[in-house]
DNA sequence: ACAATTAGGAACCATTTGGTCTATAATCCC
DNA sequence: GGGATTATAGACCAAATGGTTCCTAATTGT
């Protein structure tokens, strides 16, 4: 044992997150990172060992911040039926918008578009937390199956599909989309899910 | 009139974005844009000015090659009826990966995660290239209105909802989703469409 | 107290970055 | 052919890049 380190690695990673999120992995210098997370050089390489160490890391952390809590919600039955459920999570790329006008998409998707093309880590990560909120949302409506009589295959369908929309919206935000193109998708993919 | 230039620009334009389009652009140095081009730095730099310019040109090039073509064919009645062209419009993403393997999504679905934000330029034409995209499969849908019965209010929604799933899939292929599940996503979308 | 261990900070490094400039060569109009 | 003009090639450049390596200071278990 010795000498402990003094600042907050998940804390660190966050603010590495914050970064990436809204600038992308490229964009983002060691100089802006070290800045943004109120690091030395030394501390940084001591604890990550490079720059796409930390960039793994970040997207590690919004697994388990965002994606995972995302999911247990859609899963969670205690939090509304299916539907409101999909409803809520749906909301979600217009409700950033709305409040906080948060154009910065979603972190997954960022990374989707501009890191899991070249880089294998970064793919296993995004497909993997594509997955899950897949996952989440085919819970949601496989809830809701039954009082809609949908088949498996009808659920497997829309969570998919709903997925889709997903990662279009966030995208379409980032692109500076208006706020009510954004909600109409948004309620217009709801209503389609009510049908057969 | 002095010494005329010995290469393509739009050739040149269009080698920059084959490289821009697979990976974005920080990840294209100069040198890599030197080579792919097959340019010298003072040739680049005499046609377009610097760095930056190369790129927008490569999204105009975009815009007229790949964008306006695609409105044109939702527009075209001549090309099969309205959901037809739609379908053959989202059946887009899903080909690419289908015949050749092509996973590099959509150039401007890509430039829109990673330079829309930071960059108005580029904003400005991601904007009115999905604004584009969005009019023809309004165009393509309001001819299909008649038949089904479909209200102007229900196109609108229909019609924004179909340019999501399309930026959706385009960024899913690029993540590296499995072509089937790009298919179940297609064809579910294109079933909803039917419905009122 | 002390040895072991580790964080922190800064100096340092090679490479690459986007960008400029000059010398040369090619083309055009007169 | 000659003068004007412009493209090309490549040398050149300062700044920034990601990354390494020191040395010092702090904390630990014994």
């Amino acid at each position: 044992m010795a000498r402990p380190r003094e600042f907050d690695m998940d804390e660190a990673t966050e603010r590495a997150m914050a970064l990436f999120w809204s600038g992308g992995y490229e964009d983002v210098s060691l100089a802006d990172l070290l800045e943004g997370m109120q690091l030395s050089r030394g501390s940084l390489y001591k604890a990550y060992g490079e720059k796409h160490a930390v960039w793994l890391a970040a997207l590690d952390l919004y697994d388990h911040q965002v994606v995972q809590p995302t999911a247990a919600a859609l899963s969670d039955v205690a939090a509304g039926s299916g539907l409101v459920r999909v409803a809520r999570f749906l909301d979600g790329p217009a409700a950033a918008v709305r409040t906080g006008n948060d154009r910065r998409g979603c972190f997954l998707c960022n990374a989707a578009v501009d890191r899991a093309a070249a880089d294998g880590d970064t793919r296993d990560r995004v497909l993997s937390m594509l997955l899950k909120i897949e996952s989440g949302v085919r819970r949601a409506l496989t809830d809701a199956a039954a009082e809609h009589e949908w088949s498996a295959l009808v659920v497997d369908k829309k969570s998919k599909t709903t997925l889709a929309v997903y990662v279009g919206l966030r995208v379409l935000v980032r692109a500076g989309t208006p706020l009510e193109t954004i909600d109409t998708i948004t309620t217009a993919h709801l209503e389609t899910l009510l049908q057969p």
